[in-house]
RNA sequence: GCGAGAGUGGCGAAACUGGCAAACGCACUAGACUUAGGAUCUAGCCCGCUAACGCGGUUGGGGGUUCGAGUCCCCCCUCUCGCACCA
């Protein structure tokens, strides 16, 4: 081989990933030691990987390959996320079966990620269209039904035209759909659910103890949980005779209360209506309200009076009952005490209706005048004109009510969330079938546990309106009932793909096992994933949904534990001339070109390099070329130093090992130690800090050393560079993991580059014997002087003092104060 | 409006517990090697003044604590993200 052998990637890249797969590489078992579940969130298999996964999955084939070099066994799978619309899509625009397409994009971006040289244990590999996969779905489904945690009901449901199916609440971004920003409107449909609610305190309480989450999503998932404490009060009415509940949490402010709304769809509406005396126009308003889209619903304050009136049961007043726009059904009890002095919605309301305003709550500004109000005051005071409560603050008045009102029968303490059931029935073809049948005579009944899998029929034709074909295919829908005999039907809804996601992660665990979803021994071993790598945008979908449905298959009896992520990194996004990469904006870079152009190595380096990984990249065609010039500048100076032979010919010459301090010269002695503090920079940044950026840029700064010490005339000491050398390849190893191969190979005597551990450094080869120390005068530095390590102070400050330009500034005078900060500056003031 | 995070050179960024602001890289400039350079190597590169040694200033703005603040405390401004009639 010629010395001047330019760095050829894609030879060498493609030499070591064949090595590694005959060798298994990635392997789970293949490792002993302390074992490590690492995991990035699997794709959906959309047939290309973008930047934005070289970006995730590179942060964690680090991250696996440092692990293992230190010595853990490293539970590293990948899988697909396989269910969803894009497959039916395609089938209508190209004829394919969603089945074929979604197996094709699977093998094609399998090869992707090989050809990026990730260390996945693919024997574990999962797809979650499998049968074999979500026939455990379906198990769990039927388990949670058992146990009420799965069950029907008719409700006002998202409903996405563009994808033709029902839409989660999680799944709803301000009026419209997460996957394409589509338009989202109601409709009421009979729907499967999920109980989530029933987790919600443990959900919240959980996220407490999520240290290694980031506060953001912990923030995130508990203002979508949103418990709020507070009364429910029963308010009689008059007209009716009924009872009707309202939820508030400002129960201090009860005194205030000048009328009662409710939901237009309020299941009392039409009953007050119609006791009221003003039905035909307390209808048409609900009529006219309902038809609305829930954005149209929020311009502004509208509401009808009922003609019916409220009794508030802590003063016996009555108040009228009205129907408002703006109050939900779906939180609390769909019904409102309205308290205009204290709440700006209510402000509103009564200034348009002209309902009596009380102010019962003082600031600190002292009473409130209900006349001269321009708006409501809704922060905690001391409470007035409000029985024998008077003079309370608000938080102990909330208490004395609410007590007052439990005493009286009136009302209790509860407690209100914002999260509602996951709605989990889809009108889709492409995804796991709901394991129910729908008898004339039984109603409902679950598919028998030993008829599973229901099994998605493949090979169909799609329709071309991009509606399910599974109601028309006779073979699927027609059965008899498991309970009677009698002739009855399948559900033809699918489940929602985040149930597919929300516990991939424990069948990696054992995901070879037939018979059973998971085997307890092995969930044991890995649960929970010790640390997870994904984007911000699951942050209350996908890693809500895994919360709980870990807690469901703990108590179901799966798996001890009850948080699936241990540690969670959000990595940024890929930013590309201010946008995020997407296909709409037409600004994304093609990985294959890229692998293409410059190697995997090149990829991966730049994409840990340029940002921290939980920040934005920024992504810069120069600085991808900077990152290959790196490789090139230490596949040169691997290759340099390797063959010292003259005869320019290659030859495994590269000891790896520590020479050791011994009669070294100052310069190689300096070397040796730059190299130890890489090996501690490299180490902390990945294993504590997992700052890549940095890690990578104290080994340039290892190169750039190198080089400087190579330019020396004197050429002694070559067992430092060489140790020097080796060190390099072995830090950038978990980076670049084929070039540093390759060049070990080539040039270091002993085992592989990632058979040797992760090295540890010297502390004693830190420690330097002369130190530059800083001179400060008044916090201005004035002068650096070379002392000893272990030079006394007094000599110190002696020999401070009398550098020229400290001298200058002191001026004669003696310093007033004097501050000596160990190994690092002399501060004097004057 | 509520909540979270962030503001540092021309750009991406660094600064571990308060201790030399700008490591590392990109871009740029000069030089070397060269038939050539969009390869490589060397040097320079926050701003102002200076021929130079230096001097002064600088981490969104203002104030404070400290011998010393990008870092800690208070006030303000801007940007990004999330939630948004949740009673």
């Amino acid at each position: 081989m010629d010395l001047s052998e330019s760095y050829n990637a894609a030879e060498v890249e493609q030499r070591w990933q064949q090595i590694w797969a005959e060798r298994g590489g990635g392997n789970a078992d293949c490792d002993q030691g302390e074992p490590f579940y690492l995991l990035e969130m699997f794709p959906y298999p959309s047939g290309r990987i973008h930047m934005g996964h070289v970006r995730n999955y590179t942060i964690g084939d680090v991250y696996a390959r440092f692990l293992r070099a230190k010595g853990h066994r490293v539970l590293h799978p990948m899988g697909w996320d396989a269910f969803g619309l894009p497959a039916e899509t395609a089938a209508i625009q190209r004829g394919i079966d969603p089945a074929r397409w979604t197996r094709e994009n699977i093998s094609a971006m399998r090869q992707q990620l090989s050809r990026l040289g990730f260390s996945y244990d693919w024997s574990r590999e999962v797809a979650t269209c499998d049968p074999d996969y979500y026939r455990w779905e379906q198990l769990f489904f039927l388990q949670m039904l058992d146990r009420g945690l799965a069950y029907r009901k008719k409700a006002r449901v998202n409903w996405c035209d563009a994808c033709g199916t029902v839409l989660a609440n999680e799944q709803v971004e301000g009026e419209e759909c997460w996957r394409g920003h589509s338009p989202v409107r109601q409709k009421e449909l009979d729907q499967w659910f999920l109980r989530i609610t029933a987790y919600a305190d443990e959900l919240l309480e959980g996220l407490n103890g999520l240290d290694g989450w980031p506060e953001k999503v912990r923030t995130m998932q508990r203002n979508w949980i949103g418990r709020s404490e507070g009364v429910e009060i029963e308010f009689p009415i008059v007209e009716t005779g009924k009872s009707l509940p309202v939820f508030t949490t400002r129960a201090d402010t009860l005194f205030g209360c000048t009328f009662v709304s409710l939901a237009v769809e309020h299941p009392q509406a039409a009953e007050l209506a119609r006791a009221g005396g003003n039905e035909e126009e307390v209808c048409a308003f609900i009529d006219s309200i309902s038809r609305l889209e829930t954005a149209e619903r929020a311009q502004g304050k509208e509401g009808i009076f009922t003609g019916c009136h409220a009794i508030n049961p802590i003063n016996g007043r009555s108040v009228p009952v009205y129907l408002a726009n703006f109050v939900l059904m779906e939180y609390g009890t769909g019904a409102v005490m309205a308290v205009p002095a204290h709440d700006q919605r209510d402000f509103e309301f009564a200034a348009r209706y002209g309902i009596e305003v009380i102010p019962v709550i003082e600031g600190e500004d002292g009473c409130l005048d209900a006349s001269s109000m321009l708006e409501a005051f809704e922060e905690d005071g001391r409470l007035h004109d409000s029985g024998e409560f008077s003079g309370l603050s608000s938080a102990d008045g909330r208490k004395a009510i609410a007590k007052a009102l439990a005493e009286k029968g009136s009302g209790k303490e509860v407690v209100n969330y914002r999260l509602r059931d996951w709605g989990i029935s889809r009108q889709r073809y492409w995804g796991t079938p709901i394991p129910i049948i729908h008898c004339p005579n039984c109603d409902v009944v679950a598919v028998p546990e030993a008829d599973l899998p229901v099994v998605l029929p493949t090979g169909v034709e799609l329709l071309e309106g991009g509606g399910s074909p599974l109601p028309e295919l006779e073979d699927f829908v027609s059965i008899r009932c498991p309970q009677c005999g009698a002739q009855a039907r399948r559900d033809t809804d699918t489940m929602d793909t985040f149930v597919e996601s929300s516990w991939y992660f424990i069948r990696f665990a054992s995901a070879e096992r037939d018979g059973i979803p998971f085997d307890r021994d092995e969930v044991a071993r890995w649960m929970p994933v010790d640390q997870y790598i994904g984007g911000v945008e699951h942050a209350v979908l996908h890693l809500l949904y895994s919360r709980f449905f870990t807690r469901v298959l703990r108590d179901l009896g799966w798996l001890e534990v009850s948080e699936p992520f241990e540690r969670l990194l959000t990595q940024g996004m890929v930013i590309k001339d201010g946008a995020k990469m997407s296909k709409s904006k037409g600004n994304v870079v093609d990985p294959d070109e890229l692998v293409a152009a410059y190697g995997a190595d090149t990829a991966r380096l730049f994409s840990v390099f340029a940002a921290p990984p939980e920040k934005d990249l920024d992504w810069s065609d120069r600085g991808v070329e900077g990152a290959h010039r790196f490789l090139s500048r230490v596949w040169r100076l691997a290759l340099a130093v390797g063959a010292a032979d003259a005869g320019g010919v290659v030859r495994r010459s590269l000891a790896w090992a520590d020479p050791g301090c011994e009669g070294l010269s100052k310069p190689a002695a300096g070397l040796r130690s730059l190299v130890h503090d890489t090996i501690r920079r490299v180490g902390r940044d990945i294993g504590e800090r997992m700052r890549y950026n940095t890690a990578v840029a104290a080994i340039m700064e290892l190169v750039n050393g190198a080089y400087e010490y190579r330019q020396r005339d004197d050429s002694s000491d070559d067992a430092v560079l060489d140790f020097a050398v080796a060190m390099t390849l072995r830090l950038l190893f978990p980076f670049a993991p084929h070039m540093c191969s390759e060049l070990w190979s080539r040039v270091v005597v002993g085992p592989g580059v990632d058979e040797i551990p992760w090295p540890d450094y010297d502390a004693s080869a830190l420690v330097k014997e002369t130190i530059e120390m800083v001179v400060q005068v008044n916090g201005k530095v004035r002068g650096r002087i070379q002392v000893a390590a272990d030079i006394p102070e007094t000599e110190l400050l002696e020999l401070a003092a009398k550098q020229p330009r400290v001298a200058a500034a002191l001026a004669g005078r003696s310093p007033r104060k004097t501050v000596v900060v160990p190994g690092r500056l002399v501060s004097m003031v004057v």
